[in-house]
DNA sequence: ACGCTGATTTCGTGATCACAATTTTCCATG
DNA sequence: CATGGAAAATTGTGATCACGAAATCAGCGT
């Protein structure tokens, strides 16, 4: 594979983007946009060929997403999207709700116009998704929605923190919505947008806890 | 299944423990207890070497720690520990002083006589480590100490969440605290042990988010 | 003494392979 | 028709290798 060949002149802006990165990446945002249901098998050569690399890429990338909770090792090594236990999501929901209202307060101080007019084009994509019964393009917006928000709060390792909880939830999620096909988008996403032009610390630290909570309790039942 | 049957030798109670599992546990625990300073450098085939296997579980264990954030990889692939910002040291400590709180609130309906007991050796052998300036003893039983307590929260999930940010710490809480050799044990101890007897919440995350905030402050100046 | 350039060494990357263990398949037996 | 177990296919693991890029070093010239 004459790489370099292929590759005259990188542009300088992005990193050439090695083998692993790509499989990572992509893997990465299949499970945590809900493309793949819990417990759902991977093999190391199916992912290296899907993505047209050896084993070898794919295993670093698979170690590195089970070290972030994406992914389940059997004792054997076997690969599989992870299965959580009612315990563990209830865990999962309350670092979410510890962790995003911190987010956005932080990022309350510092949010402008433009980023919640921004926040408001991604609700709508969001509530489309909600009427064509979308569950990965539901995942995909409500995500966007909220790390469009926190990208403000410049705070990148709570950010990152928050970002494994959302893999750690992904293939849970697309089971949630896709078994109880929910029909009216979330309701709090006007009350967080709200918040915002107000400028309400209080209220909106408010609407997104319960936004976390409530989307997740709502669908325990 | 009788696979027990079919096990040879193999001591039935430890897992054989993979090549990549022994040598991301002693990576992690030299970079978490503060063994390393930051920006040392590493090298896969050193990593090999000094675990005695070759560099591909070598890499599969750099590449799990530089995703918890607690090695970097340079643009070309070149493996150090972390030099953090002070920017982002306050980041990680203002994680800390969210998680450590909860998590010590969780554990203090848990919490009984004996592992009150257990955290004041921990912190007696943590206040041997200050006089005897020993960086490495004195991080390893602070982080004992809090993880004691922390154990008890049963929320295994936040727990490792707020171990991915020890790891962070670990090289820079060596740099500084070699920089300046502290004298007097953490004073905070005494407070957490004592609102853990009296089961007062309130004053325990108090105590906790003054631990965190006031270690990592101290030694800012 | 200092800086620059070219050679050499060191290093990470990704592919491939042998091997052992597991899982699956399939057929014979009750 | 179910069931048990052997054979075959599949899978993860770890070692090794070639390759290109990066870092280090040597030697030269200024």
């Amino acid at each position: 594979m004459p790489k370099s060949v292929l590759r005259p002149t990188v542009p300088a802006e992005s990193a050439p983007l090695s083998a692993h990165d790509r499989v990572y990446r992509g893997l990465r945002q299949q499970i945590m946009h809900g493309e793949l249901p819990p417990g759902h098998a991977l093999t190391l050569r199916g992912i290296g060929k899907s993505f047209g690399v050896s084993m070898t890429p794919a295993r670093e990338s698979v170690r590195r997403l089970s070290a972030e909770g994406a992914l389940t090792l059997s004792a054997s090594g076997r690969v599989t999207t992870p299965e959580l236990s009612n315990e563990r999501i209830e865990e999962l929901a309350s670092i979410r709700a510890l962790l995003e209202p911190e987010l956005g307060s932080r990022a309350l101080r510092r949010a402008h116009l433009a980023l919640i007019d921004r926040m408001d084009i991604i609700n709508d994509a969001n509530a489309r998704a909600v009427n064509q019964q979308n569950p990965v393009e539901y995942i995909r917006t409500n995500l966007e929605f909220h790390r469009t928000l926190y990208l403000r709060a410049q705070s990148p390792a709570m950010l990152g923190l928050l970002e494994t909880v959302w893999l750690q939830l992904g293939p849970t999620m697309r089971a949630l919505y896709t078994r109880l096909r929910r029909t009216t988008a979330p309701p709090h996403h006007r009350l967080i947008l709200e918040a915002l032009r107000a400028g309400d610390d209080a209220a909106l630290r408010l609407a997104l806890r319960t936004d976390v909570t409530q989307g997740l309790r709502h669908l325990q039942a």
